[in-house]
DNA sequence: CAGTGAGCGAGCTTCCGCTTGACTT
């Protein structure tokens, strides 16, 4: 007798092998078995949308696999994962084998308890959910097939448009546009230090304060109120999120700074008037993040490893593969209850109880329409150290494990506790108020493993009612700041939190606004280009209902209906194809769009009639003549640096002697064919010097010339 | 480790989401 169940991944496949023993054959599918064809629509939106599929080409090894192995199979034992994907599969697995009547079953959890008590209890495929995925299958191709050949006819040929590649353009589009609109302000804070006049206590607290800045410099207070009145200054900017907001101050001017800040030092000579009024003492306790979901491991790798959304995937993949971590590509926070308990045993014996948390702790999802098919992101093995992975994989690997094995131990930690401190004082008899905050950490708990940069701020013990002495007061001058750029941690982040694109695709999505030329990586940062903004303007005249966010807010919560069974896909997508064709047939009359070029001073040296503008192309940024098509000049625009290329500019050989070399040459910026940046010499194909690195150059940089009589 | 690209118009491009392996750095 034997039983064939069929998942996803061989990994997973791997597993449940071993849990199951010899009377189960587990087979992998390796993700969708059928799907749309690649080359023509295939949804026929005549006849009730009825979508084409057909099997995928490179499946048909694996298909053959299985359909041998079911012909001698007892039972067939459909395991998917429990999302709406994960039925379709199973769905058009049965399909495929002819066993539409199949037994299906989930589990949340990939361990023997979990799949024995599925096991037990299998159940029928879900036509409801298998229906959700038709319809969103069907309308993801019909807005992408029908949207990106009008822009091949309105903008430019091989361009796409899609329901999630839209939106995310269009985010980075927006944000730039604000930044363009963005006028700097200009404000001024003020910081007054003031020192306890109460020397004996000083003295003899000394060892314990150990604040060198109270002797010399006193304590700096910020000024926070005139006159009962709060200045506000509310500039809050969060580069991982986007976050931004700047509120005007109340001191705007420079000239009212610099009154202020005499009225503060008068008020110290004078009225002696700094009188502590207040201090405050607050117990904070901060409690460790939840483990890591496809996302937010993503986020955490581009801040601290620098590294993109794929290559965090590339190494996430070989981690799973070898057994160190549990499936990397989920929306999940949830932990298996016996992982739960194994790092808090960890913890326990590593740590002590001291450190371990009060209560087990759970975590839930927060995302609107997470899906849940998967636990977290978490180590399988609590007791192996990065150390090992290192060894084994590769640096890269152990410092990537390293992350997901911090964040998921510290979950089941204790508390860490803060004391902070406010201390108030009142200038002039209420006339102004200052405000210094401090805080010491008084037990790490989880940051013992998961630091984050929190600084101890220890304030001198200041006592109320007590007058202190004046020291200075100066004003600092600031520029409110643009809204920053958004940079994979921070695209990765909004598009999750408006439930756009799924953890499987969150890097691909980069990937692919990227390579169509719409946006631009400037230190990491992403710039749209005028292919971008053409692309995005265009769709957002035209098609505004598709390319926004509600819209695919509203095609979830469609879709759940239909999952739940209270909607029928069909409606559903007819619902939204309707006023969307009649969008198309509209296209007719539209004109096409110019691509925006960038003028530049230099003149066209073949025709000598026009100027060389700055176009983008197919790979990137060039320049040609603004002329074009009448005069055909194109050359490539190159970023120059300051340095001289170490193989023909170091002027060992005059340049008379070297062919084809015009002067010294010096080192511009490339990029590869595969996009790879690169640094190369401006007299290439004469001087083939190359490099990677920069600081390989800078150390073969010849001394600067000396001028003479400078 | 590298010189293209826009437009013309043969025949072609294009979506999102599930998975790895065959390529390369």
């Amino acid at each position: 007798m034997k039983n064939l169940v069929i998942v996803e991944s061989p990994t997973k496949a791997r597993t449940i092998g071993r849990f199951l023993g010899a009377d189960f054959e587990v087979i992998a599918s390796m993700g969708h078995i059928y799907d749309l064809p690649k080359s023509t629509l295939g949804v026929d939106t005549q006849h009730n949308f009825d979508p084409q599929y057909e099997l995928v080409k490179d499946k048909k090894k694996t298909i053959d696999t299985l359909k041998k192995a079911a012909k001698t199979a007892d039972r067939i034992i459909l395991a998917t994962d429990l999302d709406r994907e994960g039925e379709a599969i199973a769905y058009h697995i049965a399909q495929n084998l002819g066993k539409k009547d199949a037994e299906r079953i989930v589990f949340h959890e990939i361990t023997k308890e979990a799949i024995d008590e599925a096991l037990a209890s299998p159940k029928k495929i879900n036509q409801d959910l298998v229906d959700a995925q038709t319809a969103r299958r069907v309308l993801d191709r019909l807005v992408g097939y029908k949207l990106s050949p009008i822009l091949w006819q309105k903008v430019r040929r091989g361009l796409s448009a899609g329901r999630v590649q839209s939106v995310a353009l269009r985010l980075i589009v927006e944000r730039e546009r604000e930044i363009e609109k963005f006028r700097k302000e200009n404000y001024w804070t003020i910081i007054v230090s003031l020192s306890t006049t109460n020397k004996q206590r000083l003295t003899a607290k000394k060892s314990e304060i150990s604040s060198e800045r109270l002797e010399v410099g006193g304590t700096p207070f910020d000024l926070t109120e005139i006159k009962g009145e709060k200045i506000e200054i509310n500039e809050k900017l969060d580069l991982y999120d986007g976050q931004y907001k700047f509120t005007k101050t109340t001191i705007d001017t420079e000239k009212r700074a610099k009154e202020i800040e005499a009225d503060l030092a008068s008020q110290g000579d004078a009225l002696r008037g700094y009188v502590v009024s207040d201090v405050l003492k607050k117990e904070t306790r901060r409690t460790p993040p939840p483990p890591y979901t496809t996302s937010t491991l993503q986020q955490d790798a581009a801040r601290r490893m620098g590294l993109s959304g794929k290559r965090t995937m590339q190494l996430a993949q070989k981690l799973y593969e070898e057994g160190y971590i549990t499936y990397h590509r989920t929306d999940s926070v949830s932990m298996a209850e016996a992982a739960r308990k194994q790092m808090a045993d960890y913890v326990k014996k590593e740590f002590g109880e001291k450190y371990l948390s009060t209560k087990p702790r759970y975590y839930k999802a927060t995302q609107k329409n997470a899906q849940e098919a998967h636990e977290a992101i978490r180590p399988t093995k609590a007791s192996i150290q990065h150390e090992a992975v290192s060894a084994e994989l590769g640096p890269q690997f152990g410092r990537l494990y390293e992350l997901i094995w911090r964040r998921a131990i510290a979950t089941q930690m204790a508390d860490a506790i803060t004391e902070s401190t406010s201390v108030l004082v009142d200038a002039g008899k209420g006339a102004y108020t200052l405000k210094a905050n401090g805080s010491v950490l008084v037990f790490e708990g989880f940051l013992k493993i998961n630091p984050y940069a929190l600084e101890d701020k220890r304030l001198p013990d200041f006592i109320a009612k007590e007058s202190l002495d004046f020291i200075s007061a100066l004003s600092e001058a600031h520029e409110s700041l643009p809204p920053p750029r958004y940079n994979d941690a921070s695209i990765i982040k909004t598009l999750e939190e408006k439930g756009i694109g799924r953890p499987s695709t969150y890097a691909t999505i980069i990937s692919t606004i990227e390579s169509r030329g719409y946006i631009e990586r400037e230190e990491g940062k992403f710039k749209p280009t005028s292919v971008g903004f053409a692309v995005n303007d265009f769709l957002v005249a035209n098609f505004s209902s598709v390319d926004d966010i509600p819209f695919t807010a509203l095609m979830e919560d469609e879709l759940d209906a239909v999952a739940n069974g209270t909607k029928k896909w069909v409606p559903v997508v007819e619902e939204f194809y309707t006023p969307f064709e009649k969008l198309l047939n509209g296209m007719k009359d539209v004109a096409r769009v110019k691509i925006a070029v960038e003028e530049t001073d230099e003149d066209c040296p073949e025709c000598k009639k026009g100027n060389l503008v700055i176009r983008t192309g197919r790979f990137g940024r060039f320049l040609s003549c603004g002329r074009f098509p009448d005069c055909k000049f194109t050359k490539p625009l190159v970023q120059e640096t300051n340095l001289t290329c170490p193989k023909c500019g170091d002027g060992a050989s005059p340049p008379s002697l070297r062919s084809g070399v015009s002067g010294r040459g010096k080192i511009v910026i490339k990029k590869t064919r595969r996009g790879r940046k690169f640094y190369g010499c401006s007299n290439y194909p004469a001087c083939t010097f190359a490099a990677w690195k920069l600081e390989d150059i800078k150390k073969e940089q010849p001394a600067p010339e000396v001028q003479p009589n400078a």
